[in-house]
RNA sequence: GGAGAUUUACCCAAGUGGUUGAAGGGGUCGGUCUUGAAAACCGAUAGGAGGUGCAAGCCUCGCUAGGGUUCAAAUCCCUAAAUCUCCGCCA
């Protein structure tokens, strides 16, 4: 949600950052409600005023014995012209924030406009995996060395799903718990959030009203209820409706779950068990900032996503993603992206927003200032930290060996008993 | 799933139609006393959103949320949410 005083202020700033995003608009209308709307509650709540100015002087009237229905009529008159007012009010009131809620977020100044196309890569790290010998997949590798089992998943679930299995479970939970011991480390608080989010939870999070087809609603509760596309949706809720203090800023969570999409259409057959199905495993960090620590704290952020992809020894890259390819809430965007050999190219494993005080807009989340006593919209950051399904694809063909072995990378190793390298089952 | 109870400011809590934005207590902050602290006493402190104004201020909305009745609602009515208790269910 953006605000409306910046709006009414700085229409023309606004548009044209607007249009990096690739978002056209035109605030005139928007404006002119805007005006009769404060003309309009100027009224009204005169209105109102003279109505309770009425109303009070009953108990002293009838007191002295004087006829008070009189003011009865009074009253009731003001109310009568006055509910013609109000209900205009509450149209014009409904209309303004139909169009502020479908608004994106501002991009920050220093982003190029444009979509995918803008990306720029602003860091990489080690270099592309040579092999002198004919390297697998990762679908190949996984399914000889016994860590994914594609047709039972489809057996079990359906289309798009997988099973792990075996090294395969305890890879990807060594993956979680070596997230999730970093993050530990870095002094952030885990948590365990609700799956199951009511609808103000997406709203708040900027994915509705936008992506309410995206996510899986789930019969049977009322109200209704859907699965979380990331954490993200929950920590960012957390504090809803809360003045935070000041002391507790900037507050640093992570959590681990599943995240549940609907992805719509098929995915080219090269990036089977990798795109991810409609469930995948993320640990995603979020923080509370003050406005003017967000920055910062955008930095670490990004920093602590890459450092997970470095240690791991991937070879990676990090986009700074131009204007139109960054989501609809957020004001910053960069993509770390791990490098999958067998198809060429660069996939994202975490992905590094900066929302600023949209999303803390829309839960109302504030902090009071201590220096002016009054309150303030906290920023809201997030990123994941990281999601499984493309560093799992990663690693099995980054780390092969000719034998159709695959290393477990070091740090991994205290996570699988110890365990260096997986090895195809003899059969 | 069934039955009942509850929801008032930072916390506890009074308040069942009228100058109630809300008694009282605790807390917090300041002070007196004290070498210091505690205790006691004195004083201060009531959230938040919006409009208007240079400002002081004024006005509107706020007693879980949303509706309604009424000249007037924390108080009456309806709907919803959350919490608690009991019963049922529980892979």
């Amino acid at each position: 949600m953006l605000d409306i005083n910046l709006i009414r202020e700085k229409p023309e700033y606004v548009k044209e950052a607007l249009k990096k995003k690739l978002w056209d608009t035109d605030f005139t209308e928007l404006l002119s409600w805007d005006k009769e709307k404060r003309e309009l509650l100027k009224v009204v709540e005169d209105n109102k005023a003279e109505m309770n100015r009425l109303s009070a002087s009953v108990p002293a009237a009838k007191k002295a014995g004087e006829d008070v229905s009189k003011i009865f009529m009074q009253v009731k008159e003001i109310a009568k012209k006055n509910a013609e007012f109000e209900a205009k009010l509450e149209q014009i009131s409904a209309k303004m924030t139909e169009f502020l809620e479908a608004l994106p977020n501002i991009p920050d100044d220093d982003l190029v406009g444009g979509g995918k196309e803008n990306n720029k890569v602003i860091h990489v790290y080690g270099k592309k995996p040579e092999f002198k010998f004919k390297m697998k997949d990762h679908v190949e590798l996984a399914t000889s060395l016994g860590l994914v089992d594609y047709d039972r998943g489809a057996k079990v679930a359906g289309r798009g799903s997988w099973v792990y299995t075996n090294l395969g479970a305890q890879l990807e939970w060594a993956l979680l718990n070596f997230f999730i011991s970093e993050h530990l480390k870095d002094g952030y608080e885990f948590i365990l959030p609700p799956h199951l989010l009511n609808e103000q939870s997406g709203y708040v999070a900027g994915q509705f009203p936008k992506f309410r087809e995206d996510v899986f609603w789930l019969e049977g509760l009322e109200p209704q209820r859907f699965l979380l596309p990331t954490a993200e949706t929950a920590l960012v809720n957390l504090h809803r409706d809360e003045i935070m203090s000041e002391d507790d800023l900037p507050k640093k969570y992570f959590a681990y779950t599943p995240c549940y999409r609907r992805e719509a259409g098929s995915y080219r057959t090269e990036e089977r068990g990798m795109i991810r199905g409609y469930q995948f495993d993320k640990v995603e960090m979020v923080q509370y900032t003050k406005p003017e620590d967000s920055d910062k704290a955008f930095e670490e952020l990004v920093g602590k996503a890459a450092s997970l992809v470095e240690k791991l020894g991937l070879h990676f890259q990090i986009s700074k993603l131009a204007a139109g390819d960054i989501s609809h809430s957020m004001a910053r965007t960069y993509d770390i992206e791990v490098y999958i050999p067998s198809i060429g190219i660069y996939k994202e494993v975490s992905s590094a927003s900066n929302a600023r005080d949209y999303q803390a807009r829309r839960g109302r989340v504030r902090y009071r200032d201590s220096a002016t006593g009054k309150t303030r919209f906290v920023h809201t950051l997030n990123a994941s930290g990281l999601a499984t399904s493309r560093v799992f694809p990663a690693i099995l063909e980054q780390y092969q060996q000719e034998d159709g072995s695959v290393v477990v990378p070091e740090v991994l190793r205290p996570f699988m008993g110890g365990l260096e390298v997986i090895r195809p089952i003899k059969k």
